[in-house]
DNA sequence: CAACGCGGGTGATTACAGTCACACAAGGTC
DNA sequence: GACCTTGTGTGACTGTAATCACCCGCGTTG
């Protein structure tokens, strides 16, 4: 069962009145991803928008001969999927779940007819497209970078939560995506991509915590590096 | 001056009714732009949409080192820069022109009136914010491919206008991008463009036709060579 | 006209990331 | 316990695109 309260729990629909949310909550399902699992499909019109609660995805396209190709990753707060509800085509990339996923299902018909009464969540939807097109331009700028590491370390920077960024000097990272998930995303092979992590740890700038944690031991030289300030 | 027909040219704007043309057209300004001329800055915010009615723009970013990135081409009846529309941000990325070309600016203060009485110019808006989103995905689908003369390919066949890419066996491209151009969309050196064109060149799939102009003398091959059927 | 800048063309060299081939550890499952 | 699978760590080798250094031709501008 999805709750309004549950739907006021993203930031993107808080701004929205108690009953415009009480509207959707009835129709909004939730659903539970276990990690690799695909929650949205390339090639099909998808009906839904996906909001995600727990977890992080990632779009995913595939080249013409097969390679995997990172398009974004999707935290949580956040939704994907949001491409057919202006233009009714198909979803153009792959999303999959990262790691074990909670995820709230919006039908975009319901969302169509709410948009029609409810401007603002036009607005609001939008915004997040503008806000993907920013996202995915910083990424495309990325993959213009001639050094390496300091592609890395961009995206590691932007891993980093937003309130850990100033001040502090250390930073966990939940969950981060695999080696390979990183390497897609620069256009990198997984190897460089343990090497230059290899080369982080033994600088003492990251270190493993576990499987499923990676802990920033100094934040502000990996954003020295990630603004190349500093070489590795 | 601009008039209310000339809006209507845009296929964007054509769906729109008579009066919300001419209520837009007074407060449009026409701006022309020679080669190189910079039409939209980065980092500042812009208060105006850019329609492009003739040449060619290109969406340009710098990484931190300096180096040129290419997002995106603004073809005629296109337009860019709206991104601000919605949040109020700066423009990200600079737009350049890559030929001699034609614009008409629309404020964005009047589309945001425009917007709020007649909900169909944001249908419409909305579509071209999830186009060039389709779009940019295309592009870095692109950069993932390993061979480099397919990457050199298919950002040829992008370039080829949609009524010649079936049947026919020829087509022109008008005043093409130039190597250094097409280079920084596809992260490639200016050197190494050449030399796929070289190539292109003694195997009759394209020709040079004077400065302003490439002659595509075998579309299907070029389109085998695009989608990974032919080697080059 | 000379001078210049821009776009394109080309060879030699080299750095460097991809590839391949392993090894290892951890977790899940039969 | 034996077995997979998945994610990571590493060395050796190699292919290939970047870089640098030139060249030319053309159109513009003084």
């Amino acid at each position: 069962m999805v709750t309004p309260e549950l739907l006021s729990t993203f930031p993107i629909l808080k701004s929205l009145p108690q009953e415009v949310l009480s509207q959707l909550a009835p129709l909004s399902a939730m659903r539970k991803f276990a990690r690799r699992g695909i929650v949205l499909n390339a090639g099909v019109r998808e009906e839904s928008l996906c909001f995600l609660f727990e977890g992080r995805l990632q779009g995913v396209d595939f080249t013409i001969d097969g390679r995997e190709v990172g398009l974004y990753f999707v935290e949580p707060g956040d939704f994907c999927g949001e491409l057919g509800l202006f233009d009714h085509g198909p979803q153009p990339e792959y999303v999959i779940a990262l790691t074990a996923a909670v995820t709230v299902f919006i039908p975009m018909e319901a969302l169509r007819e709410v948009m029609i009464k409810q401007p603002g969540i036009v607005r609001v939807i939008c915004e997040r497209l503008s806000a993907r097109l920013r996202q995915m331009t910083k990424q495309r700028s990325l993959l213009g970078l001639p050094n390496i590491s300091q592609r890395v370390c961009c995206q590691l920077w932007m891993l980093v939560p937003e309130e850990d960024k100033s001040g502090r000097t250390e930073s966990l990272i939940n969950n981060p995506p695999t080696h390979m998930e990183i390497a897609i995303m620069l256009n990198l092979s997984r190897e460089t991509v343990t090497r230059v992590f290899q080369n982080l740890q033994t600088r003492q700038i990251v270190k493993r915590d576990g499987a499923a944690c990676l802990l920033i031991s100094d934040v502000q030289t990996l954003r020295e590096l990630a603004e190349g300030k500093q070489e590795l």
